[in-house]
DNA sequence: TTGACAACCACACATTTGTGCGGTAATATT
DNA sequence: AATATTACCGCACAAATGTGTGGTTGTCAA
Protein backbone atom coordinates (compact mmCIF):
# COMPACT_ATOMS: atom_id res chain seq x y z
CA UNK A 1 0.00 0.00 0.00
CA UNK A 2 1.12 3.15 -0.83
CA UNK A 3 2.21 6.13 1.76
CA UNK A 4 0.59 9.57 1.65
CA UNK A 5 2.65 12.75 1.79
CA UNK A 6 1.87 13.41 5.16
CA UNK A 7 2.92 9.81 6.07
CA UNK A 8 6.32 9.53 3.94
CA UNK A 9 6.97 12.55 6.25
CA UNK A 10 6.38 11.18 9.75
CA UNK A 11 8.22 7.92 8.84
CA UNK A 12 11.33 9.82 7.59
CA UNK A 13 11.51 11.88 10.86
CA UNK A 14 10.90 8.84 12.91
CA UNK A 15 13.93 6.80 10.86
CA UNK A 16 15.88 10.37 11.28
CA UNK A 17 14.89 10.31 15.01
CA UNK A 18 15.84 7.08 15.59
CA UNK A 19 19.34 7.07 14.06
CA UNK A 20 20.37 10.02 15.38
CA UNK A 21 19.26 9.66 19.34
CA UNK A 22 19.21 5.82 18.82
CA UNK A 23 15.53 5.69 20.13
CA UNK A 24 12.60 6.71 18.28
CA UNK A 25 10.15 9.57 19.30
CA UNK A 26 7.57 9.83 21.49
CA UNK A 27 3.70 10.65 19.76
CA UNK A 28 4.10 14.87 21.32
CA UNK A 29 7.51 15.08 20.14
CA UNK A 30 6.13 13.40 16.75
CA UNK A 31 3.46 16.26 17.03
CA UNK A 32 5.66 19.03 18.66
CA UNK A 33 7.78 18.66 14.91
CA UNK A 34 4.98 19.03 12.67
CA UNK A 35 2.97 21.27 14.57
CA UNK A 36 0.25 19.24 15.52
CA UNK A 37 -1.28 20.22 18.83
CA UNK A 38 -3.19 16.43 19.78
CA UNK A 39 -2.35 13.41 20.58
CA UNK A 40 -4.41 11.93 18.76
CA UNK A 41 -3.36 13.16 15.28
CA UNK A 42 -0.27 11.69 15.25
CA UNK A 43 -1.86 8.40 16.76
CA UNK A 44 -3.22 8.49 13.72
CA UNK A 45 -0.64 9.11 11.70
CA UNK A 46 0.59 5.60 13.32
CA UNK A 47 -1.59 3.93 13.09
CA UNK A 48 -1.97 4.68 9.61
CA UNK A 49 2.17 3.79 9.30
CA UNK A 50 1.11 0.47 11.47
CA UNK A 51 -1.97 -0.59 9.07
CA UNK A 52 0.49 -0.22 6.01
CA UNK A 53 3.02 -2.25 7.66
CA UNK A 54 6.04 0.20 8.44
CA UNK A 55 6.00 0.74 12.00
CA UNK A 56 5.16 -1.43 14.80
CA UNK A 57 3.40 -0.18 17.47
CA UNK A 58 4.20 -1.36 20.89
CA UNK A 59 1.31 -1.03 23.06
CA UNK A 60 2.32 0.40 26.50
CA UNK A 61 5.65 1.29 25.92
CA UNK A 62 7.26 4.65 25.54
CA UNK A 63 8.96 5.06 22.95
CA UNK A 64 7.22 2.14 21.66
CA UNK A 65 7.45 2.62 17.68
CA UNK A 66 9.69 -0.11 15.83
CA UNK A 67 10.48 0.44 12.68
CA UNK A 68 9.92 -3.13 10.20
CA UNK A 69 11.82 -1.91 7.07
CA UNK A 70 14.97 -0.45 8.61
CA UNK A 71 17.62 1.38 6.32
CA UNK A 72 20.90 0.48 7.45
CA UNK A 73 23.55 3.40 8.43
CA UNK A 74 26.17 1.80 8.02
CA UNK A 75 25.96 0.65 3.70
CA UNK A 76 28.41 2.60 1.64
CA UNK A 77 28.01 2.04 -2.32
CA UNK A 78 29.74 -0.16 -4.62
CA UNK A 79 30.82 1.07 -7.24
CA UNK A 80 31.20 -0.33 -10.57
CA UNK A 81 34.59 -2.75 -10.95
CA UNK A 82 38.07 -1.66 -11.53
CA UNK A 83 40.84 -2.75 -13.76
CA UNK A 84 43.39 -3.90 -11.56
CA UNK A 85 45.45 -5.94 -14.37
CA UNK A 86 44.72 -4.87 -17.70
CA UNK A 87 43.80 -1.62 -18.29
CA UNK A 88 40.02 -0.64 -18.99
CA UNK A 89 37.24 1.75 -18.03
CA UNK A 90 35.96 3.11 -14.79
CA UNK A 91 32.75 3.33 -14.40
CA UNK A 92 30.55 5.22 -12.54
CA UNK A 93 28.30 3.32 -11.68
CA UNK A 94 26.82 2.07 -8.53
CA UNK A 95 26.60 -1.36 -8.37
CA UNK A 96 24.77 -1.84 -5.38
CA UNK A 97 26.13 -1.57 -1.92
CA UNK A 98 28.11 -3.39 0.64
CA UNK A 99 27.19 -3.46 4.77
CA UNK A 100 30.79 -2.63 6.59
CA UNK A 101 31.28 -2.07 9.90
CA UNK A 102 31.99 2.29 11.15
CA UNK A 103 35.80 1.65 11.41
CA UNK A 104 35.19 0.80 7.40
CA UNK A 105 32.38 3.49 6.87
CA UNK A 106 34.29 7.01 6.90
CA UNK A 107 32.78 10.05 5.25
CA UNK A 108 33.01 9.78 1.33
CA UNK A 109 33.93 6.17 1.43
CA UNK A 110 32.95 3.56 -1.18
CA UNK A 111 33.90 0.25 -2.13
CA UNK A 112 35.16 -1.22 -5.26
CA UNK A 113 35.35 -5.06 -6.87
CA UNK A 114 38.58 -6.03 -8.07
CA UNK A 115 39.22 -7.59 -11.33
CA UNK A 116 42.55 -8.70 -12.59
CA UNK A 117 45.54 -10.32 -10.31
CA UNK A 118 48.04 -7.76 -10.46
CA UNK A 119 47.64 -7.26 -6.86
CA UNK A 120 47.81 -10.86 -5.68
CA UNK A 121 51.39 -10.75 -3.95
CA UNK A 122 49.63 -8.00 -1.49
CA UNK A 123 46.94 -10.36 -0.58
CA UNK A 124 44.40 -8.95 -2.81
CA UNK A 125 42.57 -11.26 -5.32
CA UNK A 126 39.59 -10.87 -7.80
CA UNK A 127 36.41 -10.52 -6.74
CA UNK A 128 37.74 -8.71 -3.38
CA UNK A 129 36.35 -5.50 -2.38
CA UNK A 130 38.46 -3.05 -1.29
CA UNK A 131 37.41 -0.05 0.53
CA UNK A 132 38.26 3.03 -0.44
CA UNK A 133 38.61 6.53 1.41
CA UNK A 134 38.39 9.57 -1.26
CA UNK A 135 41.69 11.74 -1.08
CA UNK A 136 43.76 12.83 -3.64
CA UNK A 137 46.91 12.75 -1.88
CA UNK A 138 48.78 9.73 -0.16
CA UNK A 139 51.56 9.04 1.44
CA UNK A 140 54.84 6.82 0.55
CA UNK A 141 54.04 3.02 0.13
CA UNK A 142 50.25 3.47 0.58
CA UNK A 143 47.80 1.29 -1.70
CA UNK A 144 45.71 3.95 -3.72
CA UNK A 145 43.19 3.54 -6.36
CA UNK A 146 44.24 5.99 -8.99
CA UNK A 147 43.51 7.09 -12.52
CA UNK A 148 45.74 7.22 -15.51
CA UNK A 149 44.15 8.70 -18.48
CA UNK A 150 40.80 7.05 -18.29
CA UNK A 151 41.52 3.84 -16.38
CA UNK A 152 41.38 3.46 -12.98
CA UNK A 153 43.94 0.75 -10.96
CA UNK A 154 44.57 -0.52 -7.89
CA UNK A 155 48.28 0.16 -6.70
CA UNK A 156 50.94 0.95 -4.29
CA UNK A 157 51.60 4.65 -4.47
CA UNK A 158 55.76 5.13 -4.75
CA UNK A 159 56.95 8.68 -5.58
CA UNK A 160 60.63 8.71 -6.60
CA UNK A 161 61.91 12.60 -7.25
CA UNK A 162 59.59 13.67 -9.50
CA UNK A 163 58.16 10.36 -11.15
CA UNK A 164 55.49 8.99 -9.66
CA UNK A 165 55.05 4.91 -9.89
CA UNK A 166 52.30 2.83 -9.52
CA UNK A 167 53.37 -0.31 -8.45
CA UNK A 168 51.56 -4.08 -9.18
CA UNK A 169 52.17 -6.64 -6.55
CA UNK A 170 52.71 -9.47 -9.34
CA UNK A 171 56.05 -10.08 -10.89
CA UNK A 172 53.95 -10.60 -14.08
CA UNK A 173 53.29 -7.14 -14.50
CA UNK A 174 55.38 -4.03 -15.17
CA UNK A 175 54.93 -0.56 -12.71
CA UNK A 176 53.25 2.32 -14.38
CA UNK A 177 55.75 5.08 -14.56
CA UNK A 178 54.61 8.61 -14.47
CA UNK A 179 55.28 12.00 -14.80
CA UNK A 180 53.07 12.99 -12.33
CA UNK A 181 49.80 12.96 -14.58
CA UNK A 182 48.01 11.00 -12.41
CA UNK A 183 45.11 11.33 -10.38
CA UNK A 184 44.52 9.87 -6.92
CA UNK A 185 40.96 8.87 -6.41
CA UNK A 186 41.09 7.71 -2.76
CA UNK A 187 43.57 5.38 -0.22
CA UNK A 188 42.56 1.80 0.32
CA UNK A 189 41.35 1.00 4.06
CA UNK A 190 40.21 -2.29 4.62
CA UNK A 191 39.51 -5.36 2.45
CA UNK A 192 36.22 -7.59 2.53
CA UNK A 193 36.25 -10.58 0.96
CA UNK A 194 33.37 -13.27 0.84
CA UNK A 195 33.67 -17.26 0.81
CA UNK A 196 31.05 -19.31 -0.92
CA UNK B 1 38.62 3.96 33.11
CA UNK B 2 37.62 0.25 33.78
CA UNK B 3 34.42 -1.03 34.08
CA UNK B 4 33.31 -3.45 36.53
CA UNK B 5 32.01 -6.94 35.69
CA UNK B 6 28.68 -5.66 36.56
CA UNK B 7 28.60 -2.46 35.00
CA UNK B 8 30.02 -4.25 31.79
CA UNK B 9 27.21 -6.69 32.11
CA UNK B 10 24.59 -3.82 32.54
CA UNK B 11 26.01 -1.93 28.96
CA UNK B 12 25.71 -4.97 27.30
CA UNK B 13 22.32 -5.61 28.54
CA UNK B 14 21.22 -2.28 27.57
CA UNK B 15 23.38 -3.00 23.78
CA UNK B 16 21.78 -5.62 23.03
CA UNK B 17 18.05 -4.29 24.12
CA UNK B 18 18.73 -1.33 22.12
CA UNK B 19 19.75 -3.83 19.13
CA UNK B 20 16.45 -5.65 19.37
CA UNK B 21 14.54 -3.45 20.07
CA UNK B 22 15.23 -0.25 18.74
CA UNK B 23 15.08 1.79 21.73
CA UNK B 24 17.47 1.30 24.84
CA UNK B 25 15.77 0.14 28.09
CA UNK B 26 14.33 2.01 30.64
CA UNK B 27 15.81 2.15 34.16
CA UNK B 28 12.62 -0.57 35.94
CA UNK B 29 13.28 -2.43 32.55
CA UNK B 30 17.31 -3.04 33.89
CA UNK B 31 16.57 -3.50 36.84
CA UNK B 32 14.07 -6.06 36.60
CA UNK B 33 16.40 -7.99 34.10
CA UNK B 34 19.04 -7.81 36.59
CA UNK B 35 16.79 -8.29 39.76
CA UNK B 36 17.51 -4.97 41.49
CA UNK B 37 14.40 -3.80 43.02
CA UNK B 38 15.45 -0.48 43.39
CA UNK B 39 15.71 2.14 40.95
CA UNK B 40 18.09 3.84 42.50
CA UNK B 41 20.32 0.78 42.14
CA UNK B 42 19.98 0.80 38.12
CA UNK B 43 20.70 4.78 38.64
CA UNK B 44 23.68 4.27 40.40
CA UNK B 45 25.07 1.99 37.32
CA UNK B 46 23.89 4.28 34.75
CA UNK B 47 26.26 7.34 36.78
CA UNK B 48 28.98 5.51 37.03
CA UNK B 49 28.77 4.28 32.97
CA UNK B 50 28.33 8.11 32.17
CA UNK B 51 31.23 8.72 34.26
CA UNK B 52 33.36 6.33 32.32
CA UNK B 53 31.70 8.18 28.82
CA UNK B 54 30.25 4.90 28.20
CA UNK B 55 26.73 6.61 27.76
CA UNK B 56 25.38 9.66 28.19
CA UNK B 57 21.92 10.06 30.41
CA UNK B 58 19.21 12.69 28.89
CA UNK B 59 17.67 14.27 32.09
CA UNK B 60 13.83 13.83 31.58
CA UNK B 61 13.71 11.68 28.53
CA UNK B 62 11.80 8.40 28.68
CA UNK B 63 14.40 5.25 27.53
CA UNK B 64 17.46 8.55 27.71
CA UNK B 65 20.24 6.12 27.47
CA UNK B 66 22.76 7.02 24.39
CA UNK B 67 25.21 4.70 23.28
CA UNK B 68 28.43 6.60 23.43
CA UNK B 69 31.09 3.86 22.28
CA UNK B 70 28.11 1.94 19.62
CA UNK B 71 28.75 -1.15 19.01
CA UNK B 72 26.10 -2.90 16.16
CA UNK B 73 24.50 -5.71 17.18
CA UNK B 74 26.31 -6.78 13.87
CA UNK B 75 29.74 -7.57 15.76
CA UNK B 76 31.18 -10.67 16.29
CA UNK B 77 33.58 -11.73 18.76
CA UNK B 78 37.29 -11.77 18.01
CA UNK B 79 38.69 -15.41 19.23
CA UNK B 80 41.75 -14.28 21.41
CA UNK B 81 43.32 -18.53 21.20
CA UNK B 82 41.52 -21.71 20.72
CA UNK B 83 41.48 -24.05 23.10
CA UNK B 84 41.58 -27.59 22.53
CA UNK B 85 39.10 -29.75 23.74
CA UNK B 86 36.54 -26.76 24.42
CA UNK B 87 33.53 -26.43 22.62
CA UNK B 88 33.00 -23.14 20.80
CA UNK B 89 34.03 -20.03 22.04
CA UNK B 90 35.14 -19.60 25.78
CA UNK B 91 33.90 -16.51 26.99
CA UNK B 92 37.58 -15.48 28.56
CA UNK B 93 39.49 -16.39 25.16
CA UNK B 94 37.34 -13.47 23.81
CA UNK B 95 39.56 -10.67 22.47
CA UNK B 96 37.37 -8.10 21.57
CA UNK B 97 34.85 -7.30 18.61
CA UNK B 98 35.09 -6.77 15.28
CA UNK B 99 32.34 -5.27 13.21
CA UNK B 100 30.84 -6.87 10.29
CA UNK B 101 27.67 -6.86 7.54
CA UNK B 102 25.29 -8.82 8.42
CA UNK B 103 26.53 -11.23 5.20
CA UNK B 104 28.70 -12.24 7.68
CA UNK B 105 27.19 -12.18 11.19
CA UNK B 106 25.00 -15.34 11.09
CA UNK B 107 24.87 -17.44 13.79
CA UNK B 108 27.85 -18.42 15.85
CA UNK B 109 30.53 -16.54 13.71
CA UNK B 110 33.28 -15.28 15.10
CA UNK B 111 36.48 -13.64 13.68
CA UNK B 112 40.10 -14.93 14.17
CA UNK B 113 42.81 -13.05 13.63
CA UNK B 114 45.73 -14.89 11.07
CA UNK B 115 49.03 -15.33 12.64
CA UNK B 116 51.87 -16.23 10.30
CA UNK B 117 51.76 -16.09 6.46
CA UNK B 118 50.84 -19.83 5.67
CA UNK B 119 47.88 -18.78 3.80
CA UNK B 120 49.49 -16.05 1.66
CA UNK B 121 49.08 -17.85 -1.57
CA UNK B 122 45.40 -17.36 -1.00
CA UNK B 123 45.59 -13.92 -0.06
CA UNK B 124 44.95 -14.40 3.69
CA UNK B 125 48.08 -12.46 5.29
CA UNK B 126 48.99 -11.95 8.81
CA UNK B 127 46.97 -9.70 10.74
CA UNK B 128 43.62 -10.26 8.58
CA UNK B 129 40.82 -10.91 10.24
CA UNK B 130 38.79 -13.92 9.02
CA UNK B 131 35.29 -14.75 9.67
CA UNK B 132 34.62 -18.27 10.99
CA UNK B 133 31.36 -20.05 10.85
CA UNK B 134 30.94 -22.73 12.73
CA UNK B 135 30.67 -26.34 11.78
CA UNK B 136 32.11 -29.47 12.24
CA UNK B 137 31.89 -30.70 8.69
CA UNK B 138 33.21 -29.44 5.41
CA UNK B 139 33.56 -29.43 1.64
CA UNK B 140 36.77 -30.68 -0.60
CA UNK B 141 38.85 -27.52 -1.15
CA UNK B 142 37.30 -25.07 1.53
CA UNK B 143 39.27 -22.75 3.72
CA UNK B 144 38.41 -24.15 7.30
CA UNK B 145 39.58 -23.54 10.81
CA UNK B 146 40.76 -27.04 12.00
CA UNK B 147 42.39 -28.17 15.36
CA UNK B 148 45.48 -30.18 15.19
CA UNK B 149 46.50 -31.24 18.83
CA UNK B 150 46.28 -28.08 20.53
CA UNK B 151 46.59 -25.42 17.91
CA UNK B 152 44.33 -23.56 15.87
CA UNK B 153 45.64 -23.24 12.19
CA UNK B 154 43.51 -22.04 9.01
CA UNK B 155 44.08 -24.14 5.70
CA UNK B 156 42.68 -25.83 2.81
CA UNK B 157 40.83 -29.04 3.56
CA UNK B 158 41.42 -31.71 1.17
CA UNK B 159 40.40 -35.41 2.01
CA UNK B 160 41.50 -38.00 -0.08
CA UNK B 161 40.29 -41.46 1.00
CA UNK B 162 40.80 -42.09 4.06
CA UNK B 163 42.99 -39.23 5.15
CA UNK B 164 42.45 -35.59 6.00
CA UNK B 165 44.56 -33.03 4.23
CA UNK B 166 45.31 -29.60 5.63
CA UNK B 167 47.03 -27.74 3.03
CA UNK B 168 48.67 -24.44 3.36
CA UNK B 169 48.80 -22.03 0.54
CA UNK B 170 52.76 -21.13 0.79
CA UNK B 171 55.13 -23.57 -0.93
CA UNK B 172 57.44 -23.15 2.25
CA UNK B 173 55.23 -24.52 4.44
CA UNK B 174 54.10 -28.08 4.34
CA UNK B 175 50.54 -29.43 3.91
CA UNK B 176 49.48 -31.64 7.15
CA UNK B 177 48.34 -35.31 6.47
CA UNK B 178 46.14 -37.20 9.47
CA UNK B 179 44.10 -39.88 9.67
CA UNK B 180 41.04 -38.45 10.35
CA UNK B 181 41.50 -37.26 13.95
CA UNK B 182 41.10 -33.43 13.27
CA UNK B 183 38.28 -31.13 14.40
CA UNK B 184 37.10 -28.84 12.43
CA UNK B 185 36.14 -25.79 14.40
CA UNK B 186 34.37 -23.67 11.83
CA UNK B 187 34.35 -22.89 7.82
CA UNK B 188 35.93 -19.44 6.60
CA UNK B 189 33.21 -17.37 5.77
CA UNK B 190 34.93 -14.08 4.74
CA UNK B 191 38.11 -11.92 5.27
CA UNK B 192 38.45 -8.24 6.56
CA UNK B 193 41.38 -6.40 6.32
CA UNK B 194 42.28 -3.34 7.68
CA UNK B 195 45.25 -0.86 6.49
CA UNK B 196 46.28 1.75 8.82
C1' DT C 1 40.05 4.58 62.10
C1' DT C 2 38.57 7.22 58.36
C1' DG C 3 37.28 7.85 53.73
C1' DA C 4 36.06 6.44 49.23
C1' DC C 5 33.68 3.41 46.41
C1' DA C 6 30.57 -0.30 44.65
C1' DA C 7 26.27 -2.28 45.22
C1' DC C 8 22.16 -2.58 46.97
C1' DC C 9 17.01 -1.13 49.16
C1' DA C 10 12.74 1.74 49.92
C1' DC C 11 9.57 5.08 48.80
C1' DA C 12 7.43 9.36 47.54
C1' DC C 13 6.98 12.62 43.75
C1' DA C 14 6.67 14.93 39.35
C1' DT C 15 6.79 14.43 34.69
C1' DT C 16 6.46 12.07 30.54
C1' DT C 17 3.94 9.36 27.78
C1' DG C 18 0.51 6.29 25.83
C1' DT C 19 -4.67 5.61 25.74
C1' DG C 20 -9.62 6.49 25.08
C1' DC C 21 -13.25 9.03 23.50
C1' DG C 22 -15.49 12.49 21.19
C1' DG C 23 -15.35 16.08 18.16
C1' DT C 24 -14.68 19.17 13.12
C1' DA C 25 -13.55 19.81 8.22
C1' DA C 26 -12.27 18.85 3.40
C1' DT C 27 -12.19 15.67 -0.33
C1' DA C 28 -13.14 11.87 -2.99
C1' DT C 29 -15.90 7.59 -4.01
C1' DT C 30 -20.14 4.92 -4.35
C1' DA D 1 -27.07 11.56 -0.24
C1' DA D 2 -24.36 8.41 2.10
C1' DT D 3 -19.89 6.63 3.11
C1' DA D 4 -14.96 6.38 3.47
C1' DT D 5 -10.46 8.51 3.91
C1' DT D 6 -7.21 11.87 5.40
C1' DA D 7 -6.09 15.22 8.57
C1' DC D 8 -6.83 17.68 12.26
C1' DC D 9 -8.36 19.45 17.67
C1' DG D 10 -9.10 18.86 22.76
C1' DC D 11 -9.06 16.79 27.00
C1' DA D 12 -9.09 13.65 30.83
C1' DC D 13 -6.95 9.54 32.67
C1' DA D 14 -3.86 5.95 33.85
C1' DA D 15 0.28 3.89 33.24
C1' DA D 16 5.09 4.23 32.46
C1' DT D 17 9.14 6.43 33.67
C1' DG D 18 12.73 9.53 35.48
C1' DT D 19 14.06 12.11 39.93
C1' DG D 20 15.33 12.92 44.72
C1' DT D 21 16.42 11.71 49.27
C1' DG D 22 17.94 8.80 52.67
C1' DG D 23 19.33 4.70 54.04
C1' DT D 24 22.57 -0.32 54.61
C1' DT D 25 26.51 -3.43 53.74
C1' DG D 26 30.93 -4.73 52.40
C1' DT D 27 35.66 -4.00 50.60
C1' DC D 28 39.88 -1.73 50.00
C1' DA D 29 43.47 1.67 50.58
C1' DA D 30 45.55 5.60 53.19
Amino acid sequence: MELTEKQREILRYIEEFAGENGAPPTIREIGSRFSLSSTGSVRDHLKALAAKRYIECIPGKSRGIKLLRKTRLSSIPVAGRIVAGAPGLATENIDGEIEVGERLAGRGSFALRVKGDSMAGAGIQEGDYVIVHQQSTCEQGEIVIAMTGDEATVKRFRRKGKKIILEPANPAYSPIETDGDVRIIGKVVGLIRYYK
